[in-house]
DNA sequence: CGATAATGTCAACATGGTTGACATAAATTT
DNA sequence: AAATTTATGTCAACCATGTTGACATTATCG
């Protein structure tokens, strides 16, 4: 946390935050959080012989309810033999119903079961826990400063202004 | 962002921020921040034929140089197995050197190599030009907020302040 | 000397990605 | 009406990265 590693960018205001130093322990401060923030998920779906892949599209079922698949492979950023590997077993195992598209007949419009909503409920549980906490502890403040951050870290068709409301 | 989804444990003050709405968007922010965040190490990595495994080892050798290769499995949190199979391409790439430890000669002390250092510089440098940019735009009171939430949802033994004095 | 510790290695397996090729049904364009 | 495009599904092969289990070597410790 010393003044070291500043290169010819010093303006006079205290630009410490940018020194490479704070810059590393930032990088390492998302891979501990990320892996932590996963833990707890990855041992309930384990349970079930589940994986985070079928996490992550329960997820994002759940939050959109009746999206269609090509709109899930774009969100998770996977190939379609891959979500499909992953969508299949959710819906032999009754937890994702996928309904034939009322406009579009070509299309699945995707919905978690009851049971989906179960599982979807467990997992979100002990994640939001951890959230809240860290929330918690932190304050009103630092959350804003930490969803500020965050936004700016992804690509920005993903923030979350722009992700529902595509140009295309 | 607005009152809804509040259940009875509204206090009097604002607690908005706690709400499950707003922590599923803090879950959400999580994923696709991680996301962008190793996007550009990975087109990297793939030039090499590397992954993100080998990233992660070159990471924190190059943070912790002379290493020996039982602290390095903790921080990974994985199997020697597989810790195992990344360092030794990294040894005969010559991105990584080890060397029969000094007072233990069972343990291995870790380095990267001047080929080590070159390929962890461009990795590291995409990536801290991402976080640099979002921690420029955001301010250092969002940058602030920002840590203090990642190291809550770290699972405590990695934050940053405990990481280097393991009471063991 | 015997037990323990640090490391390496082989094999088998699981998860979740990829690419490529092909199939079907429905919508759209010509 | 025919041709093309789109949305989805499927098979197969492959890769990266994790796991468990078994075993070997070398060095340290009691």
């Amino acid at each position: 946390m010393q003044d070291k590693g500043r290169q010819g960018r010093s303006r006079d205001e205290t630009l410490l935050f940018l020194t490479d130093d704070e810059l590393r322990n930032g990088i390492e401060a998302m891979y501990f959080a990320y892996r932590g923030f996963t833990a707890d998920p990855d041992r309930i779906l384990e349970e079930y012989g589940y994986g985070r892949a079928d996490h992550r599209a329960i997820h994002f079922i759940n939050r959109s309810p009746g999206m269609i698949v090509s709109e899930l492979i774009d969100i998770l950023g996977v190939t379609k033999q891959s979500l499909n590997r992953v969508l299949r077993r959710l819906i032999e195992d009754e937890l994702v119903e996928a309904r034939i598209g009322d406009g579009d007949r070509r299309t699945r419009r995707l919905y978690l079961t009851e049971a989906g909503r179960d599982l979807e409920r467990r997992l979100s549980e002990t994640q939001r826990g951890r959230m809240r906490a860290a929330y918690r502890a932190a304050g009103p403040e630092a959350v804003a400063g930490f969803r500020t951050v965050l936004e700016r870290l992804m690509d920005p068709q993903y923030r979350l202004g722009s992700r529902f409301r595509q140009v295309k």
